[in-house]
DNA sequence: CTGAAAGCGCTTACAG
DNA sequence: CTGAAAGCGCTTACAG
């Protein structure tokens, strides 16, 4: 007698029942071929009757879904089905940045909820890569995916590159090559937010930027430092927009000091605006315009510590207009872009919702107490 | 002549460059046969240039791989390998929630991340999937995954009942069947915090719950509300150990007000915390154990909108120990769980890296100045 | 309404 | 070090 592999030990004494019925041994996975063998039927239409419930006759269909759950099986294996359909119902999204800090990050945070949102209805499912940790491809798993929603510019494009060939791609937030993506235009919301904020007239204005240098830069940025140009960095477009403001309202833009901050995290902007607000009083910005409500917030709170008065001593603006900024008092001065839209066009597009065009969402100013 | 589909307006220009070279067309996906075709080679060799390097002649891989590059082959198909391997290398993570409140909660995100990271390393990805949208089973796609953990009690269990077979599964912060889980000990953490804020004697304290009650509830637990059974829910846990505390200390727990929230949202416990800081002076509590640092934090934001001075006029205690409740002024006091080592752990045990047994992290009581 | 047969693209003993 | 062959578990024209 062979033993199956896997047996416990009590598998001997029921080896004759076994014999007898040939219900597959619990060690192996029962399949739908064994599920035909015992109902006396092709595998067609045991299949019929999981995907295409019109192919065969109710009777027959229910008899085959309850001997199904009699011996415990619980459906066409899914592996064994996207390679037969060459579609796995998968989408994954890579992120430029860790999936640590995707995850904690509110606006990626918002923009998976709108993708999650949308596949979910369309019964796929997500699966999350980081574009960082690997190199030049990613991992095996994720090449399993219909589809792939980029989100911010990677490190390194070689990835993007040796994807699956022939599967949509979706960028969000950056440009690749001649493929598809979904964003909002910085440039523009940068400047309505800055003549908003000029519309007072600042002793010394100031900025915040988010990665915009060659190399890092956690703090000022000074004649040294070159900035990164503006294809590789969205910032920069918010720059653009800040100093075209700038020039209008007759600030030499050369004068207006930038600090930067490599990370849009509180712990890493924390240095930085101490920095700022530890600055003499006659030294230290009346106007601060922040580009992304992260670091505004921050700024806020350390400025709040410190006794400043908020919008008195110091008009504070923001940019992305996360839920956070409009918990607390004052309401933070920002410009909203809708992330969970973003999430919710890119995931349609990749499901083929909707056209594989570019895609500019409207942004949105919001005017709060911290610069009003 | 034939025209394969998906040709474009240039192919016939090149068809005789197609039919000198048996380059597979466009159209169709170039595969590992095809490659081994070309070098005039076996399947089995092309495979184990890819998967066993050790296998073959240096040369010989490195000649393949060459032509590989060179015909636009990026590797095996990692459908059909999860087919014949039986593995897929993706985990998925079930999660009782909405995705949306997930991926925006801070305590379901750190787990994530910790998850994750640990995947990651281990070459494998991770998929994300809703036990609340979908009734009875996953959507087909995650039965690829090759092993689950759950997040949180399900609203409906039959889903996990209805989870592929032999597939390892591992419970976070719940009990299910006879899974291993990993967790913390809510009950004693409780009980912990709430001895800490008692040391100083309350007048008036009081508890803000989430999700005890058996019907929705979202503000004061009046004595038509009955309570979920603990295997229901961790913060009946939480509850049970503040109760301890207020026996030892000689407050009799029925005095003592409970008002509840239905999610751990900004939004859904507004109206609630103002519910309370409303009160008259005299009926106000002086000390407020909060079931979450979300919570705690919109008692604190709400509190100091009226002027109220916390720790003096309010003393409040949160639970998680999230970052965020320690970027402001007042830190805030509470218990902290450390969830990224949480998901790290849990990620462990679905690859086998650490033994499938009930696991409890332990709990850091974090004293702030919002309850010295 | 049902079934026989091919084949999705790979990996893996196994033999040489 | 290399190759011939089986087969993972399904779905899909196609024929009846």
């Amino acid at each position: 007698m062979e033993t199956s592999g896997g047996a416990t030990a009590l598998a001997p004494d029921h080896a004759t029942l076994y014999m007898e019925t040939p219900v597959p041994s619990s060690s192996r996975r029962i399949t739908l071929k064994d599920l035909a063998a015992r109902l006396d039927i092709s595998t067609a239409t045991v299949s019929n009757a999981f995907n295409r419930p019109d192919q065969l006759s109710p009777a027959l269909r229910d008899r085959i879904l309850r001997e199904a759950k009699a011996i415990g099986y619980s459906g066409p294996d899914a592996k064994a089905r996207s390679l037969r359909t060459g579609r796995s119902r998968i989408i994954a999204v890579i992120l430029a940045e860790s999936l640590t800090y995707s995850l904690n990050d509110a606006v990626a945070s918002e923009l998976l909820s709108g993708i999650a949102e949308v596949l979910d209805a369309h019964g796929h499912t997500l699966l999350l890569v980081s574009g960082r940790q690997h190199s030049n491809r990613i991992p095996d798993s994720a090449s399993m995916a219909d589809g792939f929603i980029v989100y911010g510019l990677m490190p390194n494009l070689t990835m993007l590159a040796n994807l699956p060939p022939q599967r949509p791609l979706v960028a969000v937030d950056f440009e690749f090559e001649d493929c598809p993506t979904v964003h909002v235009d910085n440039e523009k919301a940068s400047y309505a937010i800055a003549c908003h904020a000029l519309t007072v007239l600042p002793q010394r204005p100031a900025v915040i930027g988010l990665r915009l240098t060659e190399q890092a830069c956690n703090g000022r940025i000074t004649a040294e430092y070159r900035l990164l140009a503006a294809e590789y960095t969205i910032t920069r477009h918010r720059l653009i927009g800040f100093r075209r403001a700038f020039v209008e309202r007759g600030i030499d833009p050369a004068q207006v000091p930038i600090w930067n901050v490599e990370e849009n995290t509180f712990t890493t902007c924390v240095p930085v605006i101490k920095e700022i607000l530890d600055l003499p009083k006659d030294q230290r910005p009346d106007l601060l315009l922040c580009m992304s409500d992260r670091i505004a917030l921050t700024v806020l709170t350390l400025a709040e510590q410190r006794g400043l008065r908020i919008p008195e001593d110091m008009r504070i603006t923001g940019f992305d207009g996360i839920a956070e900024g409009q918990y607390r008092a004052p309401h933070l001065t920002t410009v909203r872009q809708d992330s969970v839209a973003k999430g919710r066009f890119a995931a349609s597009m990749i499901l083929g919702k909707e056209p594989m065009a570019p895609h500019w969402l409207k942004t949105e100013l919001i005017i709060g107490e911290t610069c009003p």
